[in-house]
DNA sequence: GGCCCGCTATGACCGCGGTCATACTCGAGG
DNA sequence: CCTCGAGTATGACCGCGGTCATAGCGGGCC
């Protein structure tokens, strides 16, 4: 890809809009682009934080490892989302590990001149603070879930979220355009993958979820959404 | 207080450190002390974002409200600390309840000003993007902490976490200078008052921790560390 | 004083969901 | 071709911790 190419990739990005094309393309110059497989590392939790990235295509899980030997998968992140971002603008090890998820093409960008990039552009600083601000918020709704709902309620609600992200609306529900396995849709919801498979082979028998090829069709919405919200809760 | 010693007071949080005297004393005429009895709701989930926050004195906890009348502690916020501040700066209403946990004074500051300011300065949007990237790791070792530890495990996690930000280091241990009820804790834990109660019971029974007129004294560091970490549990 | 409410405390019960074991399918690679 | 590993699937078991009930205590307020 030439640097014109990435330049345009980068101008795409809400977080650069305001940012002029030539020092974009200053950037572009030093990008790299780099292919991972599927279950391929990107980084590591405690890397020091040396680049920049942002997805091209593929879909990329930041995840904690624990010594337990769980995961935890604390975002999911598809094309033109940008990824270790903090990390570079806190000057910090990532605090978390970058994994694909099926091959995958990321860009990544040194963390210096992103650095001198915020020193001269406030909005390209202002920007960061807004999506900072956003994953705070679905950090904390993932917070709020996990501590009261129960699983069934908290895969469906990752269900809704993906769908609603990335989904394309087809005429038999909405269908998830990429591939993840019940281990990754269990750590993304903080549960087994034995559950995670249970329930949704029973959505799956029941047709509330429709398998096309792996990837998977939200059949029923209404369904979900109100198992979501935890159905007759209300008081 | 006048509006020299607001001047001051906000001088002195990093957030506004970079800022003109001049300017932080055009924002304390307009800024407003408020003084709120514990329990007491200073904000709720869904008001429009209309005033920026400061605490004074007391603690602040921003709650979400579940349906099934479940509370979840996403923040405790000490002297010093902002809050509303991202939503202030997104524009959009709050995200979740502000709540004090004891008789607490905050002093506020209308949107407008703030936003005007982190329009003209840059070091005070950069100083509010390092603050939200720091709660949004702090989320995130929520998030992970939820989904795989066991409760005992996050509760001694939650007590180390408080003494290391506020804690005062005595002979007999580490005492936090504040007093949380066992609901507040078990809110902040991703679990109920019972479980909250038999699990601290238990460690004021075996000395691991002390009841200091309401206060909690952390005595043996060492063995709420072990729990926290999950004991035995690395391979 | 007497009442009420917030908070702490403790016991009994049991269900959600985690753990362990086992099996089957499928695609990649020697 | 056969092996191997990743992913999916299903059953049996049982323990953590949530739910419900009950009680005691102390402080604020009429």
């Amino acid at each position: 890809m030439s640097a014109k190419e990435i330049a345009a990739f980068l101008a795409g990005n809400p977080v650069l809009a305001g940012i002029p094309a030539r020092e974009l393309e200053s950037l572009a110059r030093v990008a790299l682009e780099e292919a991972h497989r599927a279950r391929a590392a990107i980084f590591m939790e405690g890397d020091a934080a040396r680049w920049f990235y942002l997805v091209r295509s593929g879909h990329v899980k930041i995840v904690r490892h624990s010594r337990a030997g769980k995961d935890v998968v604390l975002e999911l992140l598809g094309p033109g989302e940008i990824f270790g971002g903090v990390a570079v603008i806190e000057k910090r090890p990532y605090p978390a590990s970058a994994q694909a998820t099926e091959p995958t093409v990321v860009l990544k960008i040194p963390a210096d001149p992103m650095i001198a990039l915020a020193e001269r552009y406030p909005a390209f600083i202002k920007e960061m603070a807004l999506m900072i601000g956003r994953r705070l918020r679905a950090a904390h709704d993932s917070v709020a879930s996990l501590a009261v709902d129960p699983v069934e309620a908290r895969l469906a609600a990752t269900l809704l979220r993906l769908a609603r992200r990335e989904g394309t609306r087809g005429t038999d529900g909405v269908t998830l355009p990429f591939h993840l396995t019940r281990q990754s849709l269990a750590d993304m919801t903080g549960t087994t993958v034995e559950t995670a498979i249970r329930i949704l082979s029973r959505w799956l028998r029941d047709g509330m979820l429709v398998d096309d090829g792996g990837r998977l069709v939200l059949a029923d919405w209404d369904a979900l959404s109100a198992l979501a919200e935890g159905e007759g809760e209300g008081e």
